[in-house]
DNA sequence: CGGTAAACGAGACGGTACGTCAAGTCTTGAT
DNA sequence: ATCAAGACTTGACGTACCGTCTCGTTTACCG
């Protein structure tokens, strides 16, 4: 984790509106970040992974997450505005890689492709993996900040590694130059990730190798 | 969400299920379908609708619905197990086209195609729409039951009618006669979906556009 | 202290009141006593009467109350307005003697006066009766509403009769005739109670005594 | 109501108290009275006696004394024991008469009295008065510390000027030598102030002047 | 007269209880 | 027997204060 800032990452106040906040007369209290307790924030962070785990979301209760972590559940509203943001930085701090992520790079890109594609469907299948990130993605539908802010914190360096290595194959040939890689990942991406997510068909590595090799159909020079 | 209950399945009004059930000895309460108020199912639907797109799906109470229903809670839950049951039977009540849907086919794919796929944005777009799909989906993250049903009584009659088309594509000689067309049709709409349900991105014809164009290079012969 | 509920006072089985009441619009919802659990009724009222004993007043709370009599908090504030309605209608029902309360008369109202005064010396140095009593004169001191509930349901009976044994000695002749009951009544027994409510001096026989002693001096003929 | 802190006594400014106290190893903090601050004392005492009358006593909260002092809560807790404290504190500082006081002597003990009577009746209703008084009352019934403080410091004057003026009836033969004064206060007092905080009934200068005229015919040689 | 320990304002903390809401179950007439 | 109505137990909500515990920041005493 990189050291943080008074603000600490999630802070749900700090949201989409431009903060200028010279409170004009707002009567809400403002906590001042600088004196928050590190050990109770670690706390309920944890906790709430653990429980998130154990009961999945729904049965997820902010009374639950207070008292396994030992702490009052005002120390939670103070500081996080919902039960999906306390998740979501739980998430976030636990798979924050500090630096950068790289991907293989064997020179085919296809190769690599359906190697991170296989790994994604292993990953999918992973139950300790299941049940927070749909918890995650449940609450990321009805939430549109939250929705923002995986985007920026969660998705956005994972996805800009994985554009390197299509750009890579852009250099070698392999993938014309003119492709939106965006939409290229989408591509390759969002049919995987809907068929996990709304079940909406079975999981296997020769799915993840058709998909691949369809997709690459597309983006060829 | 929650497990189930003796009903056994979300879908009410398949009474011919497998009720041999003579129940042996089990102290459970069976209700007899065939003495069922149509009058106050029509009514809860309905109301559950309503609830649905005033206030979306997570601040609909069971409560709500019956007052506004006119209905005693007991008699939603003598006939659904879950909020969600009785809220993707509203929904399907509503969508349900009747008989069989067709597609335009003018014999140029990409141009039908994009026509769709402009309206399938268009549809994204539209209020009414966006809180109860939302909403439905969301649940379907959760509910395996609920995600079956919903491929099975509301999204299978689409796809296969956009398959339809597609086969058609197929005998015109634009796609290529060994392509899965399942899989065709998430490279089609699986980016377009997710960047609506998960904001990953913005939704424009010209997004629509290029999602087709690319795909149809994958597509064709 | 609270608002008030249409009812207007404490005593819950007094159904039959002057509930005119038609409801103008208030949104508030009107519980149907006519369903009313009475089985719930009495454990709260039990648990009420042990805890306040064991806790004192101040610190006995609705949830205490609740748990203890294995109802519902929500059960408590459908059909009380206050812990101090709570508890009242608890040493209500304790103190209710069902019929009328006659008080000895062996002809000498001096002898059957310091008789009384002793006796209330003792039953104020009652631990157990202390606390309760206590709390509810302190209630009273803030809240009209209980007051007059008070005087009306627990004090005016007990008042009758001691002014009734007072007309007997005005039969007598040994009290004059043209005496205000209720301020004999008053010169007797507020300096007592004084003493004992805010332990403005010591209660003991000999003061029960000199008050009597003094008091029937105003009063003689 | 709690039973004490280590101060031992809630006028916080009879400094010179037992305090040899060196202090052989407690870990409690012993605050330096020498040091506080005047300011924030009679801060805090103003914002109390504010607040009682504007929400009275069961709804005054330290929080809200120390936000409207400007003062800290710690500052609060240092020095005082407990609301009620504070709050008789306040009060203290209000009455708090300087010298002594003498009440008016004609000649005539009955229109002394009635005088008297008649101007305790117009201040209980004065509503200034009315809600801090009520609420130290009603505090001093579970309170004997402060029920002692009461007493010692508020009531023993004034009782001590209303003896004064008995012992002045008594030298002029209008009153029994031989009447215990004490007893005779109580006659003349406790029905009024029993009417007033019980609310047992109309509080008239009638009623006054036939109290008084009652006592007195008890008092008389 | 400058250093230092205290008291101070502020307010975050672990808690308890509040009064409300809804869940799902149970009971009572009415149809 | 199902229905509308709604009282019931349960449990979580989000808020208000409690009394304790740091934080810097004055303040006043003492070396």
């Amino acid at each position: 984790m990189t050291i943080d800032n008074t603000n600490g990452g999630t802070d749900s106040r700090s949201g989409a509106d431009t903060d200028a906040d010279t409170d004009g007369g707002r009567a809400a209290a403002k906590p001042n970040p600088s004196r928050r307790s590190e050990q109770s924030r670690r706390a309920i962070l944890t906790a709430a992974r653990e429980l998130v785990s154990e009961l999945g979301f729904a049965k997820l209760t902010i009374e639950a997450i207070a008292a396994r972590a030992g702490v009052g559940k005002q120390t939670i509203y103070r500081w996080w505005g919902s039960k999906g943001e306390v998740v979501f930085e739980a998430f976030l701090a636990l798979s924050d890689p500090g630096e950068g992520i790289v991907l293989p790079d064997t020179g085919d890109v296809e190769t690599d492709l359906k190697y991170l594609m296989r790994e994604t469907v292993a990953e999918f299948a992973d139950p300790a993996f299941e049940a927070p990130v749909r918890a995650l993605n449940a609450e990321i539908i009805n939430d549109p900040k939250l929705a923002r802010l995986y985007h920026e914190k969660m998705a956005a360096p994972v996805d800009e590694a994985k554009k390197e290595r299509l750009r890579s194959a852009q250099r070698a040939g392999q993938i014309a130059a003119d492709v939106d890689l965006d939409l290229a990942l989408e591509l390759l991406y969002a049919p995987l990730y809907q068929r996990w997510l709304l079940r909406s068909g079975p999981l296997t590595e020769e799915y993840a190798d058709s998909l691949v090799a369809l997709t690459l159909k597309a983006l060829r020079p």
